[in-house]
DNA sequence: TGGCAAGATTATAATGATTATAAAATAAAA
DNA sequence: TTTTATTTTATAATCATTATAATCTTGCCA
């Protein structure tokens, strides 16, 4: 539930911070900060982008938000830190989660002396609705 | 070689584009704009650093440099153009080539119905020398 | 409950990478 | 050479993100 994952974190509960984890919660349309910004202001008009930018951070960092580094303009955020990859569309610029077996970074690479902590993969091409619609 | 690089781009043969390629040549330091300009203008006075991006540019574009987005605060550049991840170690922040197989991105994902053309698999840990170190 | 202190929010400014602009320079073709 | 399209350059503009500092709130405790 929102306000249990915010009280593990020991993050007061704030009306803004409810309605972002809230917004996030489920969400598989990866928004950015402003994206979000942008969905919640007209319910909460006080609404700071910076706060946006602050509560991604704090959810990031403990682990409970993915960051999307699949574009160089802007990240994206995603609420889903299972392991799977990433999409971007070159046609529709849409990205999408790739449901995927858990990939094995240890049989993958020769990561002898490494400690892999995390990944991320991200495709490029053109995804299928452009393929079907042209 | 660098010239027919170039050349096989319709480029025009610049001071600047030669250094640009040359230097990028074979160097597996992943750089990014900024030390690429800085690395030249002690050679090439002239320099500026929006020529640096315009020959990025086209060379990304064009297939020749692999542009890694393994960092949020800028961008990385890579002449290897193979199929190969990428490591960014927490601690002292290098970005390390990772050799590897081919990653066959078909069969790790669903992809059915999507044209995958190019993937980045970028690998977030500890490296080997501050494993040791520590 | 009311007051307090730590933490949060906000507006705004600052930062910093990247891109756009437009004038001056130059490579390459005739 | 002359010419022209392209390139370089300095500089300004853009835009995402981060820092700042004042104001406000949550959560705790008397």
């Amino acid at each position: 539930m929102v306000v249990d994952k915010l009280k593990k974190l020991g993050l007061k509960l704030t009306p803004q911070r409810l309605a972002i984890v809230s917004l996030l919660q489920g969400n598989t349309r990866h928004p950015s900060a402003e994206e979000i910004y942008n969905e919640l202001k007209p319910q909460y008009p006080s609404l700071s982008l910076a706060t946006v930018y602050n509560t991604v951070e704090v959810l990031v960092r403990s682990g409970e938000l993915r960051e999307i580094m699949i574009a160089a303009d802007r990240r994206h955020f995603d609420p889903n830190v299972t392991p799977h990859g990433h999409f971007l569309c070159r046609s529709c610029k849409s990205l999408q989660d790739l449901d995927a077996r858990p990939l094995e970074i240890e049989t993958l690479f020769d990561l002898k002396g490494y400690l892999a902590e995390d990944y991320a993969l991200y495709i490029y091409g053109i995804c299928q609705k452009c393929l079907e619609g042209e």
